[in-house]
DNA sequence: ACAGTTTCCCGTAAATGC
DNA sequence: TGCATTTACGGGAAACTG
């Protein structure tokens, strides 16, 4: 909460949506002599940027001037916070955008601005003070985006305020990004990446150069080009996994139990030698935010095979918790009574003492009610069978007598009304 | 689409949405003898509503002012449409709100008027209409409120606009709200109630008097107070039922596949003489928007047994659709191989001839995954067991020399900045 | 036609007012 | 304090716009 005396940009670049509000507060690092007269703050956005340097122009929608306040925790500093902020576009201001569409919209960067103007002694001296730089986005869709440029601006600079980053963005070296993401997960997830998860990544993001972990990354192959062969690009497919994390595995996540980043081949090599019944928790790599598990299995004649279940995505995670999804997981062959092949998780946990405490409640007992819930069970071998007014009035001309019967009978009428409640 | 030459009324009244758009047209119902000026037409909302007789004011955000326009497609009536117009509410014009408390929002009535002043050869002439009654509200929650406050002016009016309707309601007889309840499901479900199914709600409102189908039906009853012993009243639960047709039962409803409206003893009798897996479909009386189903069974001494699961709502029949869970609900009894208990939908259709073509799902083969699904499934006899800066700087006075040194150093410092989307 | 971007608005949760 | 009502905003989908 202290801060040294000098002007500092404690707080990271940052992402704003449109019509959600946003706080700032600022604060005056010299104490001034004399205080009796209000220091009236306005904030502005993109202050001195050059229309046609960025493609989009915002204003801020509510209140921008407020009055510096001592603050009550300090010692007398003055400061002023703003709340409530909502930023909203400038619709055409003349003709048509300025920026040439190089950039998208999550790689053109803003800035807010602070001015004050005050007197002391008559000398007149202006204030002014600027914030690092801002993403702003218009859905939460572009977060993603957003987050990626926020990650490489921090990662390769130390200027307070090169909006022009995006325009030339430099490489990063595999060791300074793995840090990175690394630290992303650790963030948001409580838990970071080991090093084989982060081998697995960089194989992914450039082939079996791993090893190497001074490889350069392109701003573009970390997030704007897609993985060969995939419609998704890394950072896309990385983040879908992070908030699967956040919002349904993080207990999961948080106690090592899933591997997560392993590639096919890794598992099957992992996988070979256990215990039938012996299985890993893995991500999705051809779909956005999936996981899967994949368990070792010996066939009749002794060979090794492997299974892996279609991954669960938010959808079903969120009318079935993961833990609860490994208890009740079935298999049924053919009519045979039905059998979880999820033995241990590996190398040698056994399911319920690894998930034990995770597992969640059962039954509701609405008394009448048979209690019921949803297990999650694959067929072997199934045969799918997919079942899949007309207006009439006298014309004119009118007689000086007949206004009467006009004024009479000349009125509105609400032909329609809608709205999305109406009917 | 076409209306007589004389002022009518013919939209219903509507419910609004703060911030949400609607839309209203009006047409001028005699032609005018000249039309080479231009007719502005403004509209106002709640224009001659004395402040007090409502508790809430709102007014027009948008634009609220609009020329008429010879209508494209018929022949030549005056006719303007609003489009996007928006309502927002008034803070505190003076001090408090105006209403005592006595009515809720949705039993408030609001209008919106039209008007438009013109000279023709001198004469000048005002025109004004105004809309049918409407009910505002601010989130969609209230919307059954305001369902059942448009369908109560409706039955029991034809004022055209009586905004102290809901002062003191007249009560309603249960031979036409009857008719009304159906006229709703079979609007907005595709098929209406039958006698039986209405019997049950008549009884719902007021015990074995159903037959006497004029019986009056108070608007408090209806819509206001809980229904003894629930935490809703008879429209809350109503309605949510047909929210929950609409969202995910509109083929089996219109299938008639779903008897929905029985009362326990009803269902017991219906089922006791037939065979062993019949079932029917009714809707939950005890939680709001739930679909169970009942079957019979014979035990072992050849008693009948009845069972009921615990209802679906949204939640789970967006997990999965309810003829799916109809088709794979299991039950397992103490470790013996899962049966489904379903066979026949009363009186006797064997299940998948009924339910056969509303199967939805089945295995997507994404290629290396196996496919899994999510079933319901009851244990009969289960053990539930629930797991569950400080700012430091020299003292005044200042001396003149220090002025440069002030200049140089005062600057200010964004001390927080934070959306929704920082950290 | 299409993709990138914004708008719209439901539905849940939280905040606010009475 | 509790309830009624409004605000906030994520998230999916539609609308927009070059």
């Amino acid at each position: 909460e202290k801060q040294p005396c000098m002007p500092t940009h404690p707080q990271k670049p940052l992402i704003i949506k449109t019509g959600v509000q946003f706080t700032t507060k600022v604060r005056l690092l010299v104490k001034l002599p004399e205080v009796d007269y209000q220091l009236k703050v306005k904030t502005t956005f993109d202050k001195d940027l050059p229309p046609g340097r960025v493609s989009r122009q915002f204003f801020i929608l509510t209140n921008n001037t407020k009055v510096m306040d001592i603050e009550d925790y300090s010692n007398g500093c003055l400061s002023v916070e703003f709340r409530h902020l909502q930023l909203k576009e400038k619709k055409y201001i003349n003709g048509t955008k300025g920026n040439e569409g190089l950039l998208s919209v999550t790689e053109e960067l803003h800035s807010l601005s602070f001015e004050a103007c005050f007197t002391v002694q008559g000398l007149t001296i202006d204030l002014e003070t600027c914030s690092l730089p801002l993403v702003v986005i218009s859905n939460v869709s572009q977060l993603p985006g957003g987050w990626a440029s926020v990650m490489w601006y921090n990662l390769l600079t130390d200027e307070p305020r090169n909006l022009a980053f995006f325009g030339n963005p430099p490489r990063a070296s595999w060791s300074q990004l793995s840090e990175v993401l690394s630290w992303q997960f650790s963030t948001f997830a409580g838990r970071g990446l080991n090093k084989e998860q982060l081998t697995m990544l960089g194989e992914k993001l450039f082939g079996q150069h791993a090893s190497c972990s001074d490889y350069q990354v392109s701003w573009s192959k970390f997030s704007k080009e897609n993985i060969p062969g995939k419609p998704f690009s890394f950072w896309m497919w990385l983040d879908s996994i992070l908030e699967l994390i956040k919002k349904h595995l993080l207990p999961v996540w948080n106690e090592n139990y899933i591997m997560g980043f392993v590639s096919k081949e890794m598992e099957r090599a992992l996988l070979k030698d256990k215990e039938p019944g012996t299985f890993l928790l893995r991500f999705s790599e051809s779909h956005l935010g999936g996981i899967t598990f994949t368990w070792v299995e010996h066939g009749d004649n002794g060979e090794v095979k492997f299974n892996s279940v279609e991954p669960y995505t938010k959808n079903r995670l969120s009318a079935l918790p993961f833990a609860d999804i490994i208890r009740d997981y079935k298999v049924i062959s053919d009519g045979v009574v039905p059998e979880n092949p999820l033995k241990f998780l590996y190398p040698d946990i056994p399911k319920d003492e690894a998930f034990g405490r995770l597992y969640n409640s059962q039954p509701s007992k609405v008394h009448p009610y048979i209690p019921s819930t949803l297990i999650p069970i694959s067929e072997m071998r199934s045969n799918a069978s997919t079942t899949p007014r007309s207006c009439q009035s006298p014309e004119p001309p009118m007689t000086p007598g007949e206004f009467d019967m006009l004024n009479e009978h000349l009125c509105f009428d609400i032909d329609t009304m809608s709205s999305p409640y109406s009917e």
